[in-house]
DNA sequence: ACCTAGAATTTGAACGATCAAATTTCTGAC
DNA sequence: GTCAGAAATTTGATCGTTCAAATTCTAGGT
């Protein structure tokens, strides 16, 4: 059988089709018992607007795009998902469709978002994983498509271009309360397991230690150094880098790590060495981290996926896109420090096997 | 300025509306020179259809609708959001887009469907998680609305209901091919670490390794249930209740367990007991397995994504979903062995730590 | 040269909503 | 009771595409 349409509605509550549609977009306009009348003929009919020919007509389609990655990437390639989890749920509050699209390049992502775009499928995009010298923000500002990027702009003064809208986590912040905690718990020489730099969000979050160990402990950039190590983002090779800093003559009493993958090396060296002691924070706050009880720094994606809304809908919260001129383009989300204690757990004290950890389950 | 529509190409190919509508959908209906000058008009004008007027229109939208769950569901979450990649890869190849949507319970989830197709913004769904006695299908079936689940129906009845299209991974057959892998490497007394039933999943993995034991070894129940251990899904826990078959009297010399997470219980407590001769193989081949080293059974989520879309679309590949009655109604995807080698792995050969596992990256 | 079947193309209508402008109804002041 | 102005409602046009039916063109047989 056919779906009913604002014609039928408004014959039923004999009206006219504008009316009806008042009724539904700007109920204000409308009298209040004929509101009610039109309303009881809506859930009679039990009528839904056709969305399709409501984008026809407004061009419009409250509707944004993402793009999916192809790529595996390991521990904490879940992030982005998670990401994705908590801006479908707010989108959907909002009234706001989430479509997904994959692409394995940046130009084909612009292809892909063009298409979108000119198929009047999508109004705005959210773009992830930003990066030196990326060229999608440029293109999208050019074409006046409204976007927000998860990540800022690491090419360097777009930071506060108000046409580049941007949501990120304050990695810096992170590792510096991180670093802090450990500080605070007595430790003093607490060691950065890394990156190899050049990495936008490495070298950032590893200035929040270093800014850390300087300010509380006046350290130096020597001595900065000698606390610093830095290994590719593999559970392997970080257990190696490890072991071999714990083989070294100036033992650490604390470890922040860039992510929950050196961390869990670290962990396994650490363990392997018997200093089981040794105070371990990662990054990412992953299922992994959760599942063998490793401290953390945990983005809040929620707050990321609202802040990344609001800049496109403007904060109040209405269900069409706008381009709303805001007085901040952008927003940086503090991280928040999840800690744990894995030397409850009975990997590192076989004798106190009792389900501690599991606490920690939710 | 305004985007070119058919007319503007009309009018630069000389022809009329109709005929480039037909070089788009039907080209061959199009006469080869014809079909030139209108495919030069359009790249001149870079002419795209305007999707929500081609839905308005067809009364179609091209569209797959898909839940994404809350819930993070620890170290095996990932596997939904892995099987959405492939199903976003490929539902675009095929010229399907992909549209996202959240729901707290089936009630909810069944409304969220009804707008998205009332509102003809979505032409078929993807059902993830099925559990017994679930409502959506039957409902889906009822309202005519297309779907495809993954996960196959464990009301006993419907697995061969051809209206309700599935595809499901083997996991029987996996957990039998695990097994017989220690097996034939000279194991005897093959452990199972699965979950407490019933589950349908769980008890569907552990059926393949009693029909392996029971071919093999022609054990008998008594034996198999010696062997068999149940344990919530949780890393202490399965630690603990590890350590235990560990201390006791007859020693596995292999385990298959029923998840990744089980498995790096497993892991630990032989880790920590000295056996890390034993060989342990986990399901799901999540990153943390890889990044451990640990075996596990991969679910080919790529094909997965390929038999559901196959499902929906008929196995041709039509851009449209059509209600093909197909000869199968559902596929039963077989789980690949993935292999590795914990033992060489530095957290239990501290005197090799020489980066061999990382050669298991990609 | 004529006719015809089929191919190729065009025309008018429709999909279901909203916009912009026109019309009717209501309200309150004089 | 009249009238201006606001409030409420209706009307006609339109968004860009494809469907269904009508028309024109082409090739082949007689």
């Amino acid at each position: 059988m056919r779906l009913p349409t604002v014609e039928d509605v408004a014959r039923t509550a004999r009206v006219s089709r504008q009316t009806v549609s008042n009724v539904i977009n700007t109920p204000a306009r409308v009298k209040p018992a004929t509101l009610l009348r039109v309303q009881a003929a809506i859930r009679e009919l039990d009528y839904r607007p056709n969305q399709s020919a409501r984008r026809l007509r407004q061009q419009k389609s409250a509707t944004i795009g993402i793009r999916l990655d192809p790529q595996l990437n390991g521990i904490s390639g879940a992030v982005l998902d998670r990401f994705l989890h908590s801006l479908t749920e707010q989108a959907t509050e909002r009234g706001l469709r989430v479509l997904l699209f994959t692409a394995a390049t940046p130009t084909e992502e612009i292809d892909q978002i063009r298409a979108l775009r000119d198929g009047a499928d999508v109004d705005a995009f959210v773009l992830t994983a930003t990066f030196d010298h990326d060229p999608r923000p440029e293109w999208l500002i050019e074409q006046k498509i409204p976007f927000v990027t998860f990540g800022r702009p690491w090419g360097i003064d777009d930071l506060n271009d108000p046409q580049h809208r941007w949501v990120d986590v304050d990695g810096r912040r992170g590792v510096y309360a991180a670093t802090l905690s450990l500080l605070d718990a007595g430790a003093e020489r607490v060691a950065w397991i890394g990156w190899p730099p050049p990495t936008a969000t490495g070298d950032d979050r590893r200035s929040g230690w270093e800014d850390a160990m300087r300010e509380r402990l006046g350290l130096g950039d020597a001595e900065l150094a000698s606390l610093c190590t830095e290994v590719v983002d593999d559970v392997a090779e970080a257990t190696n880098a490890v072991a071999n800093v714990l083989a070294g003559a100036v033992l650490p009493d604390g470890m922040v790590c860039a992510s929950d993958t050196l961390a869990l090396g670290a962990l396994i060296a650490a363990s392997t060495a018997g200093r089981r002691d040794i105070p371990i924070i990662g990054f990412d706050d992953t299922p992994v981290a959760a599942a063998l009880g490793i401290s953390s720094v945990e983005q809040r994606l929620d707050q990321v996926a609202a802040g990344a809304l609001a800049l496109l809908l403007g904060p109040v919260g209405d269900s069409v896109v706008a381009s709303g001129a805001l007085d901040v383009a952008h927003r940086l989300i503090e991280p928040a420090l999840v800690l744990r204690r894995p030397q409850d757990l009975p990997m590192f004290n076989p004798s106190r096997i009792d389900g501690t950890a599991a606490a920690d389950k939710h």
